[in-house]
This record gives C-alpha cells, structure tokens and sequence, in this order.
DNA sequence: CGATTCTTTGAAAACAGTCAATCTGTGTGG
DNA sequence: CCACACAGATTGACTGTTTTCAAAGAATCG
C-alpha cells in the first residue's frame, strides 16, 4: 500500500529513510470499493488524501440534481476539498470511488507537523500548490475561450490516461457538457478524419 | 504608494516595523497609465505584483486573436503569469492596466528571501495561496455548471465592486460569453422584475 | 442470463454566437 | 462651445451550437 507513494515520493523529493519512515507512520491506510464514497457533502473534511492506486472523483451536485465533476484523482494524485480541510466548514463536494481504491490519508494537523518537521517536504509540497493552481487557471482559460469540440481535444491531449479510464458521461460531467453532445462530437470527428 | 500595501498586510499579517520595512525595502514600486502592459505573452514574468491603487487585467488571446480575461485584479490584489514566474518559461498571458495604477513589486529572488526570513510571511503567503485555489475551484465549478445568465449573476454576487468597474465587454470576456448574450441577459433580467 | 450502466440516435427547442448597424456617452481638439 | 472621434453598449436578423427528451442499442458485471 505504501509503495506507489514511495515511488511516487522518490521521484519527487529526496528524503533521508528516518523523513519517510516519520511521514508513513502518521498515515492512515483506506480501501475503497467501487462507488464508495470517502466524503460527502456536507461533512466536513478531515484529511489529506494520496490516491495509491485505482481513481476517484470530485464532484458537486448542483440544485437540479446534476453531478458536475470537478477533478478526477488517479493513482498519483491529490485530492480533497480544500475548502472544507482548511477553514474546518462543510464540504460543498463530494469524493467517491470510479474504482477499487487504495488511498493514504493524513489528518490536517499531522499534515502540518510533517511540513513543518521536514523542510524539503514543505517545498515538494508547495511547488504541488503551485502546479495544482496553474493547472487550474489553464482549464479556466479553456472553460472560457473552446467550445465542446475544442475542450473535448484538449482534455484528450492533456489526460490521455484519464480520458481512456473513465466514461464518457464523465469526461462530460467535467467538460461541463451533455453526453449526447460528446458523443456526436466523437462521431463527427471520425468522419472529418 | 506603500501605504494601501501596509494597510492590506496589517489586516493580514502580524508583523513587526523591522519586518515591514524589510519587505518594502526590496519592493520596486511602478505606475502604470491605462492601458499600458505589465507583462507581454512571451516575456518570462519576473515579478510578484501587488496592486496599490488602480485595476489590472491578466489575459490570453486565442489563435483567432480574441482576448480572454483570466482575472481582474483591484487594488489589494496580487497578481502574475504565475506558470512563467515559477518556471522561466514565456508567458502565455498578458497583464494591462484598466486604469491608471500603482503597483509594488519583487522579483522571484527576493520574493522567495522574504517567505525564508519571515515565517509569519510565509504562513500569510501560504494562506493566500490556498484561497485562490479555492476560489479558482469554485469558478471551475461555476463555469461547468451554470449557463450565461447563472454566470453573471455568480460574478455580480461575487466580486460587486469589479463588475460596477470594468466595462460590460470585460465581464463578457470573463466569463466566457459574448457582450450581445450578456447585453440580452441584462435587459432580459430587468424585464422580469 | 438479467440487471445495470453506458453510449448512441433522432427530432425539437432553447441557447448562444455572428454580423452589421445603430445608439450612447465621454472626452478631445479646433 | 461645438464637432468629431472613440469606446462601449445595444438591437435585429440570422446562423450555428448545445440541450432536452425519449428511445433504443451496446457493453459490462454479478
């Protein structure tokens, strides 16, 4: 369960074994069945989350019902509301599983003490930051300036591994368009080629 | 031209008069007339900027030559290409000034000085952060999950003293429509009054 | 296999974009 | 003070895109 985060670690930030050891040893191991739900709305979130393997997704339900997924979390990646962890509020998002799921958590507490105990792990950590927020501000440019077919591409070019992962219904949910629009996109595109 | 920056820290930040003035002693401080750039796409961003006084605009423009506005940032914002800040590569976006503005600014050195002597910097730098990835969440949220009209209101509600200053055709690029649908949006709300 | 989930298709309606023209307000120079 | 230019906002007619709703067709899984 640790290995892919040692991996992971390695290629990112190097640790003494006594700084790796400090860090699993506050870690909470999770597993999730598929469609489990690690947080939903409403509850407050409490921890940090390294996906080890298998996918999750965020999403928010808006007032008609609607999923609308915010991020998809593969092995490899971070995921949690932010928003919730940090000011203590209830999630406005939810967190469940696409997939059998193996995960690392961290209480936000615990998390600070490693940041602050392992100085080389608070700059992995905040250049993590600052990836996650140009990633960001680059699909908001995409959300305001493509148009279905143009985001379609981008996010096949950008998530190739996510893309051929998850339904389409959800790369959908993501773009922020109907599936029926994405499938006559797919099927327009093959025509054109 | 450093007293809106020490007002807007003082509500922040607790930070002693030595701090302080370690902090603007490495600032550099610019005016900009409207409509004069900060930073060209592909010009390598070299610089934090806080906005004293005035109104920026950080923006991309497509292959079609259209802008798109990524953010406004008033005064007692920080803003850059972060993307090209932290990795020296070009910029994709441009910043202007909407109005004739005061900024202060450090380059990416001295900046990161600062975070190293002042603990009490950094936790306030780190907070900033957190919260515009928050906020650049909820705005992904909002575009993926709301229409034109939804979008506008959310922005009205949102940021009240930007959209009562930047013209209309702004607000449009912002958000990713075009100023006749919001034109449209805007008497058609009235009517329903 | 039966149930569920996912994808596709078609037709109509709603929504948003485009293009061209006009209107409005503001400020500048003569 | 007026005339003019300019930036911004609006309007109308039209086109194109996307959604909605309903149905049916694959694919997957226990």
């Amino acid at each position: 369960m640790f290995e892919p985060f040692r991996k992971y670690l390695s290629e990112k930030v190097a640790l003494t074994d006594s700084q790796l050891q400090r860090i699993e040893s506050l870690a909470i191991t999770k597993h999730l069945r598929r469609k489990q739900f690690l947080l939903q709305e409403n509850d407050v979130s409490r921890h940090h989350t390294f996906v080890s393997n298998g996918c999750l997704r965020l999403f928010r339900i808006d007032l008609t019902g609607a999923e609308h997924i915010i991020k998809f979390a593969p092995e490899n990646w971070w995921v949690s509301d932010r928003e919730s962890l940090i000011t203590g509020q209830p999630a406005k998002s939810n967190i469940d599983a696409l997939e059998d799921t193996d995960v690392l958590q961290w209480t936000k507490d615990n998390f600070n003490r490693l940041l602050d105990e392992i100085p080389s792990y608070r700059d992995f950590h905040d250049k993590l930051i600052a990836r996650a927020l140009e990633a960001s501000t680059n699909r908001i440019y995409n959300n305001i300036s493509m148009n279905a077919q143009e985001k379609y591409e981008k996010f096949i070019k950008t998530y190739p591994s996510i893309f051929n992962r998850v339904p389409l219904h959800m790369v959908a949910s993501y773009l922020g368009v109907t599936r029926e629009t994405l499938t006559r996109i797919r099927t327009h595109a093959q025509n054109q080629d």
